[in-house]
DNA sequence: ATTTTATTGATAATAGTTTTCATTTTCATT
DNA sequence: AATGAAAATGAAAACTATTATCAATAAAAT
C-alpha cells in the first residue's frame, strides 16, 4: 500500500525545523510505519525495527512515536485494548485514509473507506470552521464506530 | 445537564435481560455519570461514589464501567492521558451528544456541538450501510479532531 | 428457608509506559 | 578534520492504570 511518504530530504528539514535531528533509529521507525498500515503497537514497531537495527531500544521506539505524534506525522489510537497502536497520518483526503469499526468485545478493528469521500468533504468544512473558532490547529481526525462484530454478535 | 435516562425500571430489566443484576453500587456508578458529562476518569468515579457509598472498592468502579461499555450503555475513552475516561451515551442525535478537539499536548479536550446536526445525519446513513455490509452491530460513534491548542501553539 | 449464582472488595500480580542517568551520537563552529 | 554543545540513545528502575485471584457477601431462584 502506497503512502504519501514524504522524502528524507524535507523530512530531515521538518525535524531540523522543529529542533530535532532525524536520525537512524528514528528513520527506521517511519520506515516500518510507511510499510505497514495496520496500526501497528510498540511492540510491533520495535521487533520489527530490530531486524534492521537490532541495537535499538524499546525507550527509544517510546519516545520516537510520542515525537512523531507531536509533530503531526502519526496518530496514535487506542482501540481499547490497553495498549496504544500507531499509523502514519496520510493526507486526510489523500489515498490510504481510513476509518474504523471496532468491536468492543474481541476488539477486532475493521478499516473502512466506504464513505470517506462524503465524510472528508463535511470534515474539512467543519475542521475550518472550528480551528478558526477555538484557534486550534488540526492536524487530523479520526472517526469510530463501536459496537459488536459479526463474531461476537452470536456468542 | 439533561441526559436521556433510562428509568431504574427499565434499566433494571436491560440488566436482567443480559443476565446482569442492578445492585446498588451499580445503580451509584450509573447516577454518577449521568450527572456528570465531563468524562470522568475511574478514580473521578470512584471518589465520587464514595462519597455516598463509602464501602465501595475500585475493583468494582472498574468492573461496572467495564460492564455498562459492553451493555453499550458507556463510552470509553482514551485522550491519550494513559487512563481511560467514560461517559454515558445519550441518543445519538439527543441532546448533549457532543464531539471533541483534543490538544496531543497538553491533552486539554473542547467539547463542540457545532455541525452536530450535519454530522449526525451523515453517520446515520454510513452507520446503516456499514452495519449491514460487515454484520456489525453498531452502538455508538465517536468523532475527534486532534492537534494543537490555542495555548500550546505558541510555546 | 435454602441453594445457586452473581457480585463485591482487598490484595496481589501484570503490563504498558515513563523516568533516570550515564554514554553516545549529531551538528555547528572552529 | 577536531572540538564543544546540545540532543538522542539504551538499560534499568520506577510508576501507574488495569486485571486476576479468592474468600466473603448479596441477590435471585427454587
Amino acid at each position: 500500500m502506497k503512502k504519501t511518504i514524504v522524502t528524507n530530504d524535507s523530512l530531515y528539514q521538518y525535524f531540523a525545523k522543529h529542533g530535532y535531528r532525524l536520525t537512524a533509529p528514528r528513520k527506521e521507525i517511519i520506515s516500518i510505519l510507511a510499510q505497514n498500515n495496520n496500526h501497528p503497537s510498540i511492540e510491533e514497531i520495535y521487533f520489527s525495527v530490530h531486524k534492521k537495527y537490532p541495537s535499538i531500544g524499546i525507550t527509544t521506539v517510546y519516545r520516537t512515536l510520542d515525537l512523531l505524534v507531536n509533530l503531526g506525522l502519526v496518530h496514535k489510537f487506542d482501540f481499547g485494548e490497553g495498549k496504544a497502536r500507531f499509523e502514519l497520518i496520510d493526507h486526510p483526503d489523500g489515498i490510504g485514509h481510513h476509518h474504523h469499526l471496532i468491536c468492543v468485545e474481541c476488539k477486532k478493528i475493521i478499516n473502512y473507506t466506504d464513505f470517506i469521500d462524503k465524510e472528508v468533504v463535511l470534515f474539512k468544512k467543519i475542521q475550518n470552521r472550528l480551528s478558526k473558532k477555538y484557534n486550534f490547529e488540526i492536524k487530523n481526525h479520526i472517526v469510530e464506530f463501536y459496537g459488536t462484530c459479526e463474531d461476537c454478535k452470536t456468542s
